[in-house]
DNA sequence: ATCATTGTTGCAACTCAGTTGCGTATAGAT
DNA sequence: ATCTATACGCAACTGAGTTGCAACAATGAT
């Protein structure tokens, strides 16, 4: 994996932005302050970023999926469904395990609970 | 919302499935069993049942999401991230209110928990 | 410092799920 | 049976994401 440009952008702008982001907001994002980067190469690295465990996918209901850089902070997230908001919940590993049956393992950072945030309810 | 030859196809589609499925599984199971049912209006029909909350959208990774027809046993699901198997989670709804912040109210058929099921894991 | 290697990039063309505008057909009311 | 709003088929479109390939540039060796 080399150090690039293109890449230390990407990860300046993934570090920078302190909340998941969808990947059109990076593409976007680069291409708004690097417009030398390619698109392709935005795609590319999230994959390649995804595939090294380096990133973590958050699935939205029917908009695709939001990414953070995994911290050492596993933490899972609620998203608002009205106001599109997405908060990051602490502690609810426990929780969590006692859903699943017997044998199953979650994987934490990819759960996102959906509904209403204090503030729209 | 009128009855037509379409949409009874569709539900019955839905119906007979008793597992989540893809927006692709819908339609291309239409077009097999009904080739003379246009793409659009599969579409536009699985648009109308979320936009009634008549379906239930759970999102995957990545790939899209699943629907099932809203049935009265609300249930949560769990989607191995290996064999791509999912499964309905119950009794969970208790466990996901202690999760979230005060004030927040958690959409029960939005959740996926994903990981590794008990034979992958 | 220079070079060679090879992973990475830009580009442009492509894919494919999902959408839309419009003229036609049909469910359901009268 | 007639009428009319709703739903439909079609074909063209949209836009996110992908791919093949030639050119480029980040690293390790010299």
């Amino acid at each position: 994996m080399r150090k690039t440009q293109a890449r230390q952008a990407i990860v300046e702008l993934l570090a920078k932005a302190h909340r998941p982001v969808t990947a059109r907001e990076i593409v976007d994002g680069i291409a708004k302050s690097r417009p030398d980067i390619n698109k392709s190469t935005v795609y590319r690295f999230i994959k390649s970023l995804l595939d090294t465990n380096q990133l973590v996918a958050i699935p939205l209901v029917g908009k695709g999926a939001l990414y953070e850089l995994r911290t050492d902070a596993l933490h899972h997230h609620f998203a608002c469904e009205k106001c599109q908001d997405v908060v990051c919940l602490d502690g609810a590993d426990v929780q969590l395990r006692r859903m699943v049956p017997q044998g199953f393992s979650v994987s934490p950072q990819h759960v996102v609970l959906s509904g209403l945030c204090a503030k729209c309810s």
